[in-house]
DNA sequence: TAGTGGTCTAGACCACTTT
DNA sequence: AAGTGGTCTAGACCACTAA
């Protein structure tokens, strides 16, 4: 995969900091010393730790040096790109996928909007109930540009759709546009998910983009609103 | 500041995309191109197109060039760190602040945990309410450490407190962890906000930290539900 | 084959923090 | 004064895309 050594210490370092080898508030080894340690030049180590300090694990203070955070032990972490099956992999077991439908549509003029397509474009259509220590809690509805990615069955989807499509399609997954709102529960909403009252749930639109900027994949996340949580990282840059 | 000549390249490129003098989808200059418009070294020209990859204005593709992306033009952007001043600007006129409650505390159980101080520390208490075309939307809590920031008033607040902070104050606001859940309605929420029937808010939790590391300030937005729309950019690097 | 972005190097000077 | 990160340079080789 990333053979790259800005990569391989970038993954190292992030490596220690979870494993609390560098604990939080520690200041890392100054860049000249990362030189020395991994024998590389400096502008390989600076591009490692600059990765870091995007992604949170890391601040850096000039004339001082680079310090690890600990804001990043997010015990529900929704940010970025993560999926449901990654997000379950760090949440223990008391997690299952349902998959309540598994077809080929045409898209209807909402979907056509959301994919920017033509009425003549397939599109997978794929809904899954989550549960979440036995209550169904988020409704996740995925549509899949079908010339894009193809092939879906039962199994990939309670498995993992994006282990398939990186892994054994080979697409690769660039950027995505993510839009949370809030919305009242249509039938659909209640008929699938354990709303224990709750009138409204939260909506999270997914615009999924490919490295040749191509949208194929939009994808709604309804989550019963006393379970969703959100966590953002954000650093200011003017 | 902006002495830097990447941050200059960068901020002009921006610009240039903003004011669609480079279209969506359009081919940017290449690496090679942008050195000799601007005369600096492959280095510099690269450090700018980083950063705006990152912040969502352009896509590389190896081989092939930048283009840029349309999507970065959003008509409610709440992403990143953007206060409400900024946003309103973006949004025209029809907005407002009221200031409700502007006071020093000592606080409480929780908010000593919020802002992991000890309960001999002075915070500042700020309630804002916002109005949207006249309707009472967001609902804007903010709990500012006395010791790091002082000297607030109630014009400061009406205006922006992030500017004050930023210009007057001369603090770096370094980066900052979002929260996002949905709660019940306090009376509080019913007694400051429209809230037009429903019986939920979206809270934002935001913990803002200084370039030191510093936690210095604890904000609790509490939007109306129907109004409330969250926007992130995310890309995906393993 | 020519052009593109991706990675890596070695060296320089600066601004900031600490001693 | 010594150490730190921030910026900038010039050059090299690679992998990918296009003609």
């Amino acid at each position: 995969m990333e053979n790259s050594k800005y990569l391989i210490i970038y993954n190292d370092i992030v490596e220690k900091i979870e494993k609390a080898e560098y604990e939080p508030n520690a200041k890392l080894p100054s860049e000249n010393e990362l030189m020395q340690m991994y024998d590389v030049s400096r502008d390989t180590v600076r591009k490692a730790l600059l990765r870091l300090e995007q992604n949170g694990y890391i601040q850096k203070i000039k004339g001082k040096g680079s310090f690890v955070l600990d804001i990043n032990k997010f015990d529900f972490q929704v940010s970025g790109l993560i999926s449901f099956k990654e997000l379950a992999s760090k949440m223990g077991g008391s997690v299952q996928t349902i998959v309540e439908e598994l077809e080929v549509v045409k898209p209807d003029k909402y979907l056509q909007k959301q994919l920017q397509i033509s009425e003549q474009d397939e599109v997978w259509k794929i809904v899954r109930a989550r549960k979440i220590k036995d209550k169904r809690i988020i409704l996740d509805k995925d549509f899949i540009l079908k010339r894009v990615a193809d092939g879906f069955t039962k199994e990939i989807c309670q498995n993992s759709i994006y282990e398939y499509i990186e892994n054994v399609l080979g697409l690769k997954i660039s950027f995505a546009k993510k839009e949370i709102v809030v919305k009242n529960a249509t039938d659909e909403d209640k008929r699938y998910l354990d709303l224990d009252g709750y009138d409204v749930v939260v909506v999270v639109k997914n615009y999924v983009y490919l490295e040749d900027m191509t949208l194929f994949q939009y994808t709604e996340s309804r989550h019963r609103p006393d379970k969703f949580k959100f966590i953002d990282f954000a650093r200011r840059h003017k």
